[in-house]
DNA sequence: CTGAAAGCGCTAACAA
DNA sequence: TTGTTAGCGCTTTCAG
């Protein structure tokens, strides 16, 4: 039975130093920890060897690692941790931290479709304002078919901090279902309506006005909209804020169809429905760039010039679209900001005043949730000109 | 001082059945956990309070929880386990689990730049594959400016079971250092030319000969090459091909040029270069798509029309190359499928036959690294035309 | 400023 | 088939 109980019988590139504290150490402990032999990957060195290479208990290492706490131990304390740490290529063990603490450092974001080229630069923005706190995102691409309920709660599982999410529907249980657990969740791009979550999206309603001034501008009097899915807030703003903007020039629709989905195939088909029904348009403003690009399509096919027979507006100024054929002319928005601001958000909301202040949960926030709106800008260029004499 | 030692004065939020387990347990157990006071949120339910919800011991809860040993255990019992799942709304702790087994069921993915349209179907592959076992990708963008092996340590630290790297040069330290510390790794799309870490690339020799062949075949004998940058294998890759197929016409290139990117503007400026030399060519295949756009955009502005006077063909295949002018032709390839296998390889690995034969490290697998090389497809559109007669 | 002790929630090894 | 025991590596009291 004994000789079942050696210490770690083979040592494999693990540096000198490091075997050696493990070595002096197993006489202090409890019998040798014997779960370490067949493990999945050697292990690193762990915060024990650090604080024996340091000469100093584990506690003053850990100490000395966390810069929170760094200016609780003697600077010579500190320099010789951190030699050790250099010496010994030692990694903290987040798994270790995060069962202790409760939090991973890790967020968990869910996008609809990161194929859509929306979404790229806001998780770009994600990405590099978590990067500053040394945080990273789990990404997970919420096709059809896979419940954005289920995915959350995988994540939840893996301890998650917080979520950004960017494939809210104007009615959203799974917002509402994490909101009511307490847990930390910003949206961005699109929101829901209960009004209780943060939110980071572009200022909808200020961006189909840019659109309809410059078509109004232009001369255009008969003008048409290819609305978004009104399940988003994106297609029900932009709609409102189409029919807001035709208002304040005392004009009327020409008509307003409703896409199925943000999809160059959806814009074809809404702008045939449009079309079928024979109305008379000079300009049309698009929900999204994708859908505009469908209706050029469309319209092509139907022997119709953009933009010598009628206008197309976009909107998102995804990338290519100046070099479509005729050039895109579109309202721009601020992806990569959205997304940067979306993580600052979520981060101040989990080291902030709501961190310890309040318990979370549902009411946490009685002012209200934060919501940034950000500016969007008309970009002209060749898919709209004035309407023929 | 007795007075502090109170239990867990204030409880919210937590299902009845799951207070009252606590409040059992925590007769039998040493000093009640003071600890479980101001944490950042309420944790949920333990394996702890699902076992004895169940009347069963923790152990077997876990074994019942584990599609690995569930059928260790008796029907009667998982059954009650589930229940008691369901009741309490528990959700694995998978720090705790990852602290103990030391896998997280995170892999790390490195993108070079996620804005670029090639890699977002790359990504969904990997996180579609990932999903299949509960797994989670976590994303790091690398930008200009951030050491790709500093985010790969962090990723260490926060126990990824391995990578998957896009970011790949021909000589990458990175790839070398994770690979020499045994961990999984796993290229996508580039590769470095050590040939000891496992890839899935396009065929990229294979790609150069549609695009040549096809020139050749409108009858075209003065082509040109713009090349990608040649770090990559891609573009090192690419260009070989070119060069190899032209060779197999018995052709000579007209020209090629290296750019210092895969952008735009760097396909403009090279095209710019290649003009300058004043070589006469009448097709040109470009290493990738958005070098083909650039030097679209840059012959135009020379007064050159494609594909009336020169051909391009493109590479890549990208979202809205059909919709530029002209309509792109180009080489598809499979983006999609590419991270999809990626992830693939990588789960085989972690789980596969290396995962205990060996220890894993350098030269754990010496038959040689796994490669998987899918074929592109030729796409033709408008941008190729036979050359003026 | 430093150290001792305890335990986060899970699973592997062993024993019954 | 089930239970016992131990410990993964970290941070958090608390005591000195």
């Amino acid at each position: 039975v004994l000789s079942r109980r050696r210490v770690c019988p083979v040592t494999i590139h693990v540096p000198e130093a490091l075997s050696l504290a493990r070595m002096t150490s197993g006489a202090t402990r409890t019998p040798p920890r014997k779960t370490r032999e067949a493990k999945p990957r050697e292990r690193g060195a762990t915060l024990r060897d650090i604080a024996e290479h340091a000469g100093v208990h584990q506690t003053t290492a850990s100490r000395a690692l966390d810069p929170q706490r760094r200016h609780h131990v003697s600077a010579e304390v500190a320099r010789r941790v951190d030699l050790a740490v250099r010496s010994l290529d030692y990694r903290i063990n987040r798994a270790a931290s995060a069962l202790r603490t409760g939090r991973s450092r890790t967020i968990g974001v869910l996008v609809p479709d990161i194929t859509n080229p929306v979404f790229p630069p806001m998780l770009r923005g994600i990405e590099h304002a978590l990067a500053t706190e040394g945080m990273f995102a789990m990404v997970a691409d919420i096709e059809a078919g896979r419940s954005s309920i289920e995915v959350a709660d995988l994540m939840r599982a893996q301890g998650v901090d917080g979520f950004i999410i960017a494939t809210s529907q104007r009615d959203e249980p799974l917002v509402a279902r994490l909101h009511a657990a307490g847990v930390k969740v910003v949206q961005v791009n699109r929101r829901d309506e209960s009004g209780e979550v943060p939110a980071v999206v572009s200022d909808d309603i200020l961006g189909m006005r840019l659109a309809v001034d410059h078509l109004v501008g232009f001369g255009h009097r008969r003008i048409a909209h290819l609305a978004g899915p009104p399940q988003f807030s994106t297609g029900h703003l932009r709609k409102a804020g189409f029919l807001q903007a035709l208002h304040a020039h005392r004009l009327k629709a020409a008509g307003s169809v409703d896409c199925s989905a943000y999809s160059v195939a959806a814009g074809a088909e809404a702008m045939a429905r449009l079309a079928r029904r024979d109305v008379r348009f000079t300009g049309v403003v698009a929900a999204n760039d994708l859908i505009a690009i469908g209706a050029i399509l469309e319209l092509r096919r139907r022997g119709v010039v953009v933009p010598h027979d009628v206008s197309i507006v976009g909107h998102n100024d995804m990338p290519l679209v100046d070099m479509v054929s005729p050039a895109l002319t579109t309202v721009r928005i601020q992806h990569y900001e959205m997304g940067r601001r979306a993580a600052r958000l979520l981060l101040d909301e989990l080291s902030g005043v709501n961190g310890l202040g309040r318990l979370g949960g549902p009411g946490a926030d009685p002012v209200g949730a934060a919501t940034i709106v950000l500016r969007p800008e008309l970009v002209v260029r060749d898919s709209s000109a004035p309407p023929r004499a």
